[in-house]
DNA sequence: GTGGTCTAGACCACG
DNA sequence: GTGGTCTAGACCACC
C-alpha cells in the first residue's frame, strides 16, 4: 500500500497519515491482521520523524484501528473494526455539520451532498486494487 | 441574532465566527443586505480581539457571503449568495472525504450520513426564529 | 500547590505530573475555573521539558480534568469534573484487580484493604491546606 | 492451570506472567509443593522468551512464592506464603493511592472500591475449580 | 529489533 | 505569549 505525505498542505503530517491508513484499510488494501510497519521503518520510508508516526499510530490506537504489540510491532485490528461508537456519532455530526450548513447556504441540495458521499463509498468498494 | 464563541473548542475563534454567521444566513436570520455590526463592535461584545473579527470578515468577504465598504460598514451580500463555486465544490467533497472514509471503516452505512446531513437541512430550514 | 519530580522513580515523569494534578484537584487545592501555569513555564519550574508536561496535560484533558483554551492557557475543569465514565470503572477494576489478587495471596482480609483505601480517602478530605 | 499471554496488552509479559501464576496460588489450582514447569517447558508452551520467563520466576522467588532449586526444578512454596511483610505494605499503598485519588477525584465513594475488592476477593474463593 | 520516554530546539497559527 | 506541530537525537525496558 502506498502512502503519500504532502508537506505543503496544512493538514498535520500525523493527521495524514492516520487518514491513509484509515482508507487502507476501509478499501481492504489493510486487513485485520495485517502487520504495519514499525515506527522507525514508515518514518524513514515516508521522510518524516518518528514521533510523527508515533502519534498517528497512537490515534489509530485509541480509535481501535490497530494493535501495537509491545515489541512485535503494530497490527491491524482484526475485523470487524472499531465500529461507530456513540461518542465517535457525535464527533461526527459535530464535524459534518458546518459543511452541510455552509453547502445549504451556498443553495445546494441535499441530494447533492449524499451523492458526494455515495461516490465516496462506491471509490472504497470497487477501489480493491492498489 | 445570538453569536456564542467557546474559548476551549479547538476549532480556531475566527473560524467559529464565520460559521456561525454563515448559519445565521442559511437560517434567514441575516437576510441580504442586512448590516452586520462593525468590526470594533462585535469584537468588543464578544470580548475576543479585533484582528479575529477581521479575519473571519475577510473570509466571508472572499467567499462571498458578505461586503465591504470602507464607510458604510459590513453588509450581507444580496441574494441569491455565492452560490456553490466550482472551486467550493472542489474544496467541500475533500472536507467531506475523509470523514467518510472513517465512516465507512467504521461500518456506517452511506444512509446514516445522508440522514445526519437530512437533519442538519431540517433544522435549518425550520428553525427560523431565533 | 507544590509539585514534586522524583527523576529516578520508575513512574513516567508525565504520569507523576498527571496524578498529582489530580490530587491537587481531590484535595481542593485546585478547583474548578482555577487556571494551571502554562505549559512552558510549568516545564520552566519543574526543570523538565515542556513536551512532558504537554502530554500530562494532553491526558489529563483526555479524562476531563482540564480544559485547555488555545491561546489562554489551561484551566481546571469546572465542578463536578469528570464524573466515573464506564470506560473508567473498567479501566479501575483492571487495575485493582493484580493488587487485589496479591494481597489475598499473601493472606491479608478485605477490610484491610479498605482501611487502606480509607486513609486515603480521609486524607483527602482534610488535607485542604497546602 | 491454564496461562494466557496477551501480547498487545501494555503490561510486561513477565508480569502477566507473574500475576497468573499467583492468582493460581490464591485460587488454590497451585498449592504449597506443587512443581512448576521449568523454564524452557513453559516459555516452549506460551511461545515466549526463556528470559521472560526467567524473569517472572525470579520476581516470584524474591517476593517469597515460589523456591528454585537447581536440579530438583520450581516448586510453589510451601503454605502459608510469603505473607504480608512489612516492604509489600509500603509498596502496597504506593501502588493503591493514585487509583483511590482519581476515584475520589471522579467522585466515587469509598463503599465502591471496597466492593470492586470484595468481588475480586469472592472471584478467588469460589472460583477454586479451573 | 520493537515501542516508550525524555530532551532540546525550532517554526507556526492564533489572538 | 499560548498551545500545536515537527525534527533530531538519545536512553531505556522488553523480548
Amino acid at each position: 500500500m502506498l502512502i503519500k505525505i504532502d508537506f505543503k498542505a496544512d493538514t498535520p503530517l500525523y493527521e495524514q497519515l492516520r487518514l491513509q491508513i484509515i482508507e487502507g484499510i476501509a478499501r481492504g488494501l489493510l486487513k485485520g491482521g495485517d502487520d504495519l510497519p514499525s515506527v522507525r521503518q514508515l518514518a524513514g520510508d515516508l521522510g518524516i520523524n518518528l514521533h510523527t508516526v508515533n502519534k498517528a499510530y497512537g490515534l489509530l490506537k485509541a480509535g481501535g484501528f490497530i494493535q501495537v504489540h509491545r515489541q512485535k510491532g503494530v497490527m491491524v485490528s482484526p475485523a470487524p473494526g472499531p465500529g461507530s461508537t456513540k461518542a465517535y456519532l457525535t464527533l461526527l455530526k459535530k464535524q459534518l455539520r458546518p459543511l452541510a450548513v455552509e453547502a445549504y447556504c451556498r443553495g445546494m441540495q441535499k441530494q447533492e451532498l449524499h451523492s458526494i458521499i455515495d461516490a465516496v463509498f462506491k471509490s472504497l468498494q470497487k477501489n480493491t486494487e492498489e
